[in-house]
DNA sequence: TTTTTTAAGTTGCAAATGCAACAGCATATT
DNA sequence: AATATGCTGTTGCATTTGCAACTTAAAAAA
């Protein structure tokens, strides 16, 4: 595209490796279309699920801790995507001729980094509960902001929301039983819903 | 500073608040010195450290999920600080001069945000272990990697090293004696030493 | 100095969670 | 249809963690 950018675009099957945090690329991801994750395998075969990423997401070694190697950490494509590689140097090391697509680019992508923020916040928010009862509530809440709507579907089956909440997927499943039972939420299978979401709203 | 800009500087001494999330400024905050932290205090009385931030750190609404108005989130001045507060909008919607010194601000700004970024990842890194004893090692690894060597100093009382890796503060103490015992760890008040982090380092 | 306050560290007990093993159900394959 | 595979959901048991109450040590105030 621009002669002042490394560019490079490339489209991976569900189930691929997009990116492995192993060898340092200096290179950042923008997934253009499809869904993926960023997931860590521990030594001993624990995988955590670090972050979900969806269209306009960013990745890259730039933008996340990597434990070296001990861990394995890498970008595994969940539903069939086109991926945009930059190179990070290029953006931050303003080009010579100081061109003016160079500065439009550095802006969109401050939009870009901006709202990854927000949504490692939102990791935050949901990991920094103190049970698995609230993690799931504050995953649940969070999915239904995003889906505008008490009643969504998730994103994961239920070993994979255990990843994600880092909790063992049988304790989750416990506790999810119990909070059936208490009407704290309506499960059937990915189906998901919420009782007091139009109240909540109402309250702001 | 520029005319495109709404800028204002101030100064906070330690225990002061420096932004409530609860009304929405459309301000972002950079830290120019100082220690603050982002702090989250639930409805039960639950603290937990989202963030512990020094200088150039930035902080705001837009990069910060907020729970609405159940919970309390500010940032708390740890040791006096001077912050500077900018309008988001300012930044992200082209002033109409497109002035120079504006793209050159985005691309400081982008930079910094990449930061961010990386430092929310490692709080994920911290939060994302499943026992409070790999909580805490990803968290002395993390501050070990900082200070650049094995031994160095906490930025914590243990009540808050507890509310910042979400753990209760005596089930954190019992782990930490363990620990010690089985010699993963020196202590002595908030000095801390890893033993093994210079053979970590020549394995890479 | 003595007193007061604050933080560090300990412990028993109850509750939550992780682990392992299994049963049930749905989908895909032969 | 029969079989295999993968995901869902359950349970017993051991371990970890949270909670509350306490002791000890350090720091600050009198």
């Amino acid at each position: 595209m621009e002669p002042c950018l490394r560019v490079r675009k490339a489209a991976y099957k569900s189930g691929q490796v997009i990116h492995d945090f192993g060898q340092d690329s200096g290179n950042i991801g923008i997934l253009c279309s499809g869904r993926a994750s960023l997931v860590r395998l521990n030594v001993n075969g624990t995988r955590t699920i670090l972050e979900t990423l969806g269209p306009d997401n960013l990745f890259g070694e730039q933008l996340a801790f990597s434990d070296g190697k001990t861990d394995c950490l890498y970008v595994c494509c969940e539903a069939d995507c086109t991926v945009l590689f930059l190179n990070y140097d290029d953006i931050t090391k303003r080009c010579a001729n100081a061109c003016r697509c160079h500065s439009r680019l550095v802006e969109n992508l401050l939009e870009l980094i901006s709202k990854k923020n927000l949504r490692l916040s939102q990791r935050i928010e949901v990991l920094s509960q103190r049970s698995i009862r609230e993690k799931l509530l504050a995953c649940f809440r969070l999915l239904a902001i995003e889906a505008e709507s008490p009643a969504f579907t998730l994103p994961f089956n239920t070993s994979e929301l255990a990843d994600y909440i880092c909790a063992d997927r049988s304790a989750m499943l416990r506790e999810l039983s119990k909070m059936k039972q208490e009407g704290l939420v309506w499960v059937q299978r990915r189906q998901i819903r919420l009782p007091d979401f139009e109240e909540k709203r109402s309250t702001l």
